[in-house]
DNA sequence: TATTGTTATACTCTATAACTATA
DNA sequence: TATAGTTATAGAGTATAACAATA
């Protein structure tokens, strides 16, 4: 392997460690909001205002169309999401956050972030601007 | 939301983006090793001729130790790693890869970090640094 | 005909609780 | 008594294939 693979696989690595390490920290958040990760990251891609097609969400989290029903079922039935029929194309289905899903994915975001329990907010200003320069690169790549 | 927290807030946002749009490459891939994610995740995390305790392999995923009987099952029904009992502590079973297991995962990692399917690579050699060197400081913090 | 989303099905991942063997 | 791992159980995440409604 050369040593630029080695570098890029050593980054890949780390990548997927700190992703799982995260799932430790999560726990504590699940038994405030009872979501699960997925369903956790669902909720930070629907912005407040800004409903979002079910296909989009599917092509988004990089998975089946008819995985996305259920995950939107049970958001729904919790009352943090809504289903709406798009007037444009009536096929379609948009998402859009509720008042209260709103405010959990407020609270949701400001824990996950915040300092007590994410390692990002340790990071010094720097390296948090460097870090999201490169994830935009990363993930415009992709699209 | 102070400015720090914001981008505290954004990184972590698109490390979760990242991770979700990596598994839209992964189908490819897991056609060839019929292997899932996490699957994935556990075989890179056992080095060859570094056999891992059970227990500490639960630690790192971040799950319940009865969750990695399973995997474990899995990967082992595939010959791919074997249980053995430690010779310290009889309770203890420490996980190796065989000859097959050991294969596979170098041959999964180039796959995952090659040019072709894996945006890491495309990325600049500075990037690929810079990234390693925030992500080590990210992790470390967590340990 | 093609596309969006749902349903039915099956398998994997995950945690909790109860259990066995060892320390 | 405490710890490492397993088993039983139940619920969530996932893909495939067949389907309904709309374009």
């Amino acid at each position: 392997m050369n040593p630029v693979d080695a570098e890029a696989c050593r980054a890949w690595q780390l990548m997927m460690r700190f992703f799982f390490a995260q799932r430790e920290q999560l726990p504590p958040l699940a038994e405030e909001f009872e979501l699960s990760p997925v369903q956790c990251h669902v909720l930070h891609l629907i912005e407040p205002e800004r409903p979002l097609p079910m296909g989009r969400l599917a092509a988004t989290l990089g998975c089946d169309a008819s995985n996305v029903t259920g995950l939107v079922d049970r958001l729904e039935a919790r009352g943090l999401v809504q289903r709406r029929p798009s007037a444009d194309d009536r096929r379609i289905k948009v998402i859009q956050l509720t008042a209260t899903g709103s405010r959990i994915r407020a609270h949701l975001l400001k824990r996950m972030t915040g300092k007590s329990s994410c390692s990002m907010a340790r990071l010094s200003a720097d390296d948090q601007r460097s870090l999201i320069r490169i994830l935009e690169r990363l993930i415009d790549q992709n699209a």
